[in-house]
Formats: structure tokens, sequence, C-alpha cells
DNA sequence: AGCACGCCGACT
DNA sequence: GTCGGCGTGCTC
């Protein structure tokens, strides 16, 4: 028997790694990489062996025994832990707050039984070697020659796949998948798609392609019992497929030959909590250090993705055609708001394009991102507006719940009968959301079926499943959704899209906002006209209602111009000295009151030296106050990445130094200004 | 972050 | 008399 020393790493904000004794047989040498149940404190936690050693700084009577390490299970590879390594060190966050939230919580607890079970279960599949294709359809030229690209590609090769909305792109993928599964009899391909409602239709058709592989899903919406079964079939390597959301990025693999991130702009891939890792960013990272090719999808790439393709340093593949070859682009039309005024939220252009599918019997989709009936109520004597209490915010009015909603933290109540203020009884719903237009077009259209879809209507489990297949059988007319509905589907009968207000994010102080709305924009757009045109069937169109029809984004959208429109605005950025040209990090504060933020962000500000790095001024979010607390935020910016992680290092150590009472965090790379 | 310990206000 | 408020301090 030896004693040895383990070090581990555990999940908590403290940025160090524990020492614990270990009593064991020197033939059986606990592993880095594997898991070990530890004392903590008062309770038992599971952590991450990061090096196994015969000697330690920490006194004798501090020192405690590990309690068991997890041998059933086999080491998380060198890789692994480098990728977590990595993502810890540039994200700011200690080890094993990055490595293990991504092993399932089964394997975290005390007991082995959940673990023993997934093990045991595992057992019993044995071939997935047989990776022959069922019902591959034909490719036409360009989705040929990109799958071909792909499967061929050597080495680190990170390829941007830009193809409209319904050119095919997801074909392409499952054909590159094909190859690589072919060439390599234990490859494991990795892909990332933005959003759970999505995978349903992705994952039955993987299966039904590949049915001799198995095939893994990773997504916060999984049971435990799965989510711990699927992540041990790719840690196992059994699963030769991993289908998953920004989660998956973390998922050990160790036969990884391919990336794919579908709809790679889409917002959803960066966490906004915790750890603020953006799941491309770290996929491309991965690619790299295993010499693997990425994919990167999209119809509307991230500004930064675009730059790496313009400069050359990714490999741009065009998909140039709608898949489906007479599936032409909807003909984009602008309403001007100012010469067509709006009843109900609909101009008339509108309304008679709505009445035109109702007759023809074909599906129209509203879109409007803003739930609720309005998004505030006012006393028109006083000028008293419905205000949350504990944010700076306005209560939305929720007329068929009879109901006052903050969005932000979740206060309710009862709509007032009479303004508080001056007991005017005359109170106004100012502005409409979605509950408001469905209201509106029912009256308008009363024999349409007209049917809702937003987070409100869909917030019993699998509600929004039930919804989008009433659409897809036929049985809805109208569709009035916010962006939940503008991504993914394919509506076959879906000849009108009516974009009801758009303008807001124009003059967004988030210099990101018009990227994300073009995106959103092209991307709604793109679920019309996505099938033949039928004899005697309407064109399919897209109606923006906007009050600036002027404006080069719109313009961009009408000729489905991603190209120049990504052009013009990388142009901008260079010169107003933005990213992707210029590298950020945000500090953000928040106290009770708001001088207390502010005064830490100082502080912060002036704590160490920054050579080559700017740090701007705290101010207030632009949402100050959230749930009674009040948040600022200091952004710190350099044109050097290196310049700037090597600062963040240093001044991280410093802020936790400084021991401040202010909840603080840091964000690299944000993407909300 | 958890979680315990600890020292002051209103309840069965 | 005790239940519980959240300040402060520690976790190998």
């Amino acid at each position: 028997m030896t004693l040895c020393i383990l070090q581990i790493a555990l999940d908590t904000p403290l940025n160090a790694v524990f020492d614990y004794r270990w009593v064991c047989d020197p033939a059986n040498l606990p592993q880095v990489g594997q898991l070990a149940l530890v004392p903590f404190g008062p309770r038992e936690v599971v952590g991450l062996i990061v090096a196994v050693g015969t000697t330690t700084d920490v006194p004798e009577e501090k020192l405690k025994d590990a309690l068991a390490v997890r041998t059933q299970l086999a080491p998380l590879s060198a890789q692994w832990l480098a990728l977590a390594a990595f993502a810890a060190e540039y994200y700011q966050r200690p080890l094993g707050e990055v490595a293990l939230p991504g092993v399932p919580k089964n394997l975290r607890v005390a007991t082995t039984v959940a673990l023993d079970r997934a093990i045991k279960k595992l057992a019993k599949v044995t071939d997935t070697h047989d990776a022959t294709p069922v019902g591959m359809p034909t490719l036409n030229a360009d989705q040929q020659a990109a799958a071909d690209a792909i499967a061929g590609a050597a080495g680190f090769a990170p390829i941007l796949l830009y193809g409209v909305t319904g050119s095919g792109k997801t074909e392409v993928y499952l054909q590159a998948c094909a190859q690589v599964l072919a060439r390599e009899p234990d490859g494991q391909i990795l892909i990332l798609v933005p959003e759970i409602n999505l995978t349903p239709q992705l994952e039955a058709n993987i299966s039904a392609r590949f049915p001799g592989v198995m095939l893994a899903t990773l997504h916060s919406s999984l049971a435990e019992g799965e989510r711990t079964l699927h992540w041990l079939a790719a840690h196992q390597g059994k699963a030769r497929i991993v289908l998953g959301t920004r989660l998956a990025i973390l998922a050990s693999l160790p036969h990884l030959k391919l990336i794919v991130i579908d709809e790679e702009h889409d917002p959803s891939y960066k966490q906004q909590e915790g750890l603020r890792y953006s799941a491309r960013d770290l996929a491309v990272w991965r690619a790299w250090q295993l010499k693997i090719p990425v994919v990167l999808g999209s119809a509307t790439p991230s500004l930064e993705s675009w730059h790496h393709a313009q400069a050359r340093r990714y490999r741009k593949l065009e998909l140039k055609q709608r898949a489906v070859s007479q599936a032409t682009l909807p003909a984009v039309k602008l309403i001007n708001l100012e010469h067509d005024k709006p009843r109900d939220g609909l101009t008339q252009p509108l309304i008679d394009a709505l009445k035109l599918r109702l007759d023809r019997g074909e599906q129209s989709l509203l879109f409007l991102n803003r739930r609720g009936y309005s998004p505030v109520i006012c006393c028109e004597s006083c000028g008293w507006v419905s205000d949350c209490l504990r944010c700076t915010a306005f209560m939305v009015l929720h007329k068929g719940e009879h109901k006052l909603r903050c969005h932000h933290c979740s206060l309710e109540m009862r709509i007032p009968r009479h303004c508080p203020t001056c007991g005017n009884i005359d109170l106004q719903p100012l502005g409409r959301g979605t509950q408001r237009v469905e209201e509106g077009l029912q009256q308008m259209f009363p024999a349409a079926r007209i049917l809702r879809i937003d987070a409100d209507s869909t917030r019993r489990k699998g509600s929004a499943q039930e919804a989008f297949e009433t659409v897809h059988r036929g049985d809805v007319d109208i569709l009035i959704g916010t962006q939940m509905v503008a991504k993914g589907h394919d509506f076959k009968k879906l000849t009108l899209v009516g974009i009801l207000n758009p303008d807001t994010a124009l003059f967004s102080h988030d210099y990101r906002a018009s990227e994300r709305l073009f995106a959103q924009l092209m991307q709604v757009a793109g679920r019309a006209g996505r099938t033949a045109q039928t004899e005697g069937g309407s064109a399919s169109e897209v109606l923006i209602q906007t009050r600036y029809p002027e404006h080069p984004l719109y313009g961009a959208v009408v000729n489905h111009d991603y190209d120049r429109f990504a052009t013009a605005l990388l142009a901008e950025r260079e010169q107003a000295g933005l990213p992707p040209f210029l590298y950020q990090a945000m500090l953000r504060a928040e106290a009770p009151e708001l001088a207390k933020a502010l005064e830490f962000l100082t502080a912060a500000r002036d704590c160490v030296p920054h050579e080559g790095i700017t740090i701007n001024d705290p101010i207030p979010m632009s949402m100050t106050r959230v749930y009674n607390v009040d948040r600022a935020q200091l952004l710190v910016e350099s044109p050097s990445r290196p310049a700037l992680q090597a600062f963040l290092k240093v001044w991280m150590t410093r802020l936790r130094e400084m021991k401040s009472r202010v909840k603080w965090s840091l964000e690299v790379d944000p993407v909300d200004i």
C-alpha cells in the first residue's frame, strides 16, 4: 500500500485545486482525468483528478482522505482536460467550474447506482460500425462539392458553409458525415444545433439515414437518466454521432473526427450566465487541437466568421441555389408605415395579402417579437405608466389572464381598474404584442383558424411541439409568433410572411443589434416558399412593415444580399474600431444601490496598470435595475487578444484580493453591450 | 457558491 | 424561553 496526494478540481468559484490523501495499491494508482468522491467542508462532492503526486503544501491537519475513485469510468482524456483547461483560462474561471458541469449530475453524486446502471445498459450495445447510409438523396452540384470538400479536408480545417435558407445545408452535413463515418471505423462526429425544439426533426432524420450507428443527443431538456446514458455513450466512443446544443461542445468524444455547427451565427451558442462561453469558438479551438475539420453553417454568418472567411483563415463553401430547384427565393417587399397607416397593427397591403392566402387555402405567418397584449399601459390624463416596482422595465399587459406581468422578475399584479396616482378610469394599452394582434386578426377574419405561438402559449411541456404539428397538418391559416417560430420549421403551405415591427433594433445602442436583426429577418423570410410553387398558387411573399424603408439594412433584405450587407457592416466596424477588429471583456457589478456597483467598478478600473488596454468608464446597464438589484458595467478593450488575456489574468487576481462585498462577474467576448 | 456558526428580534 | 433573520468566514 502506498500513500499518494490527489489534486482535485471541484465545482466551486474558488480559484484553486484541492489536495486529498489516498492510500492504495501502487499497481492501481488513480489516474488524471478520473472522478473522485471527496469530503468538502460539511458535504461530499465529486471532483476531477488533475494530478497524482506524493507531496503537498497543505498542512497535515487540514488534509483529508478522498472517499472513492470512480474506477469503473475510463479517465477523461488528456485532450479533453486540455479543452477544459483552455476554456477555464480563456474565460477566467476556475477549472472545476468548467470541467464538472459538463459531466452528468448522476456521476457527481455520492452513490454510483446510476453510473453502474448506465454502464450495464451500454455494455449490451455492441456493433455500431455499420455506417452505411440509407435513402440519401442526390445532391445538386454545389451541395456535392461542399460535402466532398468537407469530408476530404485534412488536418485543422475551419469551413464556412454559406447557403441561403432552404439551400440544403443539412443534406451536405449528412453526406459529409456518411463519408467520414465510412472512412473512420471508430470515428465520431459532433453536430451542434442552436435550440432543443429543432432536434426532434433532425434526430429522426439522422437515425433514419444511419440505422447502423448509434446516435446520442445531448441537450438540457433530457431526463437525468438519459443524459447519463448519452454522455457515457459518447465518452466510451459507442455513440458515433452526437447531436446536441451548446453544452455538448464539452462532451467527452475520444474519437472525434468532424464538428458541425448548424446556424453558427445563432446567439444561443453563447452561454449567458455562469461560465459565459461561446460553443462556436470552443468548437473551433477543439477542431484546431484535434487537427480535424469544423463546419460552420449559416445563411447569415456571424461577422466574426465572415471576417475569417474574407481573410482566408476559414475556407468558404457556398450553396447558391435552393435545393428544391423550382422553389425560388420569396419576394421581399417593404411597406412604408408613414403612407399605409396600420389598423390593429396591420397595414392594408398586408391585410390584402392575408386575405388572398385565406382564399387560396395557403398559410401565413406574422412575426412580432413581443409577447403579451401590450408592452405597457398608461394613464392618458396624468401620464402614469405601468412601471415594474422591482425593475427598470414596464409591466406587460396580459389581457387573457387579467394581469400585468414583468418579463424580467415575473412580478404579477391585477390590472388596476383606475390610475393609481390620479384615479382616472381610462387606462390605455400602448403598443401591441402577439396577443393583441391575435385579437385584432380574429375580428378581422372571424372564419380564419388563427394560432399564436410564443413563450406564453407554450408554457406547458410539449405544447410547442403540439402547436407546430397543428401547423404542419395544415389546421392553421394564420400563425402569429415571436422568434420561436423563426427557426428550423419548414411549413409546406406557407406562402406569406408578415413582419410587423422590426424597427426598434435599428437604433439600438448595441452595435450588434443590426447584425442580429438582419439574420432574424432572413431566417423568418426563409420560412416562406420552401416548396415548389404549385399551379395557381401564390408566389411566396415577405412583407415588412417599417417606418424606414430606405434603411440599407432593409435594402439588403429585399435583395437577399447578405454579402453586401456584411461587407458594409464589417467596414463600419473596422472604422469604428469594434469587434471583430477589437477584443473586449465586460466586468459587471450588481448591488442594492447603483452607487455601490459603480464605486466597485471605479476601484476596479484603477487597481492595476494597463498599458495597451483601454478601460472605459463604468456605466449603469441599460436596464439598470432587475429584481431590486442595480447593475453597472465596465468595458475593457484591446486590439490584441493575447494582450487582453494577459491583462485579464492579472486583473482577476487583483479583483479577487479586493474581497469586495459587491457581486461581480467577468464576460470575455461579451455579446450584449 | 454552499453551508455552518453566531448573535439579536417577535412568536407558540 | 426558541424559531429564524442574514452577516461573516471557511472549504485541502
